[in-house]
DNA sequence: TTGTGTTTTACGACCTCC
DNA sequence: GGAGGTCGTAAAACACAA
């Protein structure tokens, strides 16, 4: 798997991340990203406390996943069993690195040199993503289509150019960023990315159910294999040994589908 | 080129919390 | 009641083998 390193700083965020580029590129033009009236954002802002004692000790671990690989120092030993909330936080939280401010984190990402980019092979699942040689990571893709309403399962109509947005690879990355340092969302940095992302906030919303879905998905997949493998060997390996130490946050109530952090 | 499998957006249903 | 959570699913986008 051919990984590069490269080094970002975001909002005074200094991050260094190793990146995959062996998928390739998604060139079919989509629609603007910025074209989302059809999600008014959510216009109160609710204060709660539930969030902040939950995210405020969250410590980003060495946390992979197929897009991007990143290498984070200061491993947190925080534990998902020792979350019990069925629900996910709903107030802002303090980035809670050491640095207690993302300006001080010590997580460090990197953008890949998206004018030079390999675009090799991968699709399929826990393939990375690549990112389009020569393409404006910050420009949208448009969909040339007009819209043609379609019928979903529930009876109800879809805008066909408006079904699925392909995000580009600026936008994924700064969610990922922000997925890393927070599973969790918080409305102050959802509106913050919406806007520097050109999406709505409930886009970002979803982005991350989405995303804690996929985390769920790996890890219940990860969970079955060890489990697979144990019953096959004589001497049961050991559970992923950082075991979820990414994901202390997490309100899920699948717990065991967060025993297991990914690992590529 | 096509068929197939996977991933990515987006939504509805249902839930809990405030 | 409204917010956001999970879960399941639809459909587009994509990768890849044949």
């Amino acid at each position: 798997m051919k990984t590069e390193l490269a080094e970002d700083k975001l909002g005074g965020l200094t991050c260094s991340w190793r990146f995959d580029f062996s998928r390739s590129s998604r060139d079919s033009p989509y629609l603007s990203s910025e074209d989302t009236g059809m999600y008014p954002s959510s216009a109160s802002i609710r204060q709660t406390a539930q969030a902040l004692s939950l995210n405020s000790q969250y410590i980003p671990p060495p946390y992979d996943f197929p897009s991007y690989h990143h290498h984070v120092t200061g491993v947190g030993d925080l534990s998902a069993s020792t979350w019990n909330p069925l629900y996910a936080p709903r107030e802002e939280y303090p980035y809670s690195f050491p640095g207690s401010s993302p300006n001080t984190a010590q997580v460090n990402f990197t953008y890949p040199d998206l004018s030079n980019v390999p675009s090799a092979a991968g699709g399929g699942s826990l393939t990375p993503y690549n990112f389009i040689s020569g393409q404006d990571p910050l420009i949208p893709r448009k969909r040339p289509q007009e819209p043609v309403k379609q019928t979903t399962s529930g009876g109800k109509t879809r805008t066909k150019d408006k079904y699925r947005v392909v995000y580009t690879d600026h936008q994924r990355m700064e969610l990922e960023k922000e997925f890393q340092f927070n599973r969790y969302i918080t409305m102050r940095r959802k509106s913050e990315l919406s806007m520097a992302l050109s999406l709505s906030e409930r886009q970002v919303k979803i982005w991350f159910q989405n995303r804690r879905a996929k985390e769920r998905k790996i890890n219940r997949k990860k969970l079955q294999h060890s489990q697979q493998a144990s019953t096959t060997t004589p001497t049961p390996p050991v559970l992923c040994a950082h075991s979820d130490t990414h994901n202390p946050v997490s309100p899920s109530r699948n717990i065991l589908s967060d025993a297991v952090s990914e690992e590529y």
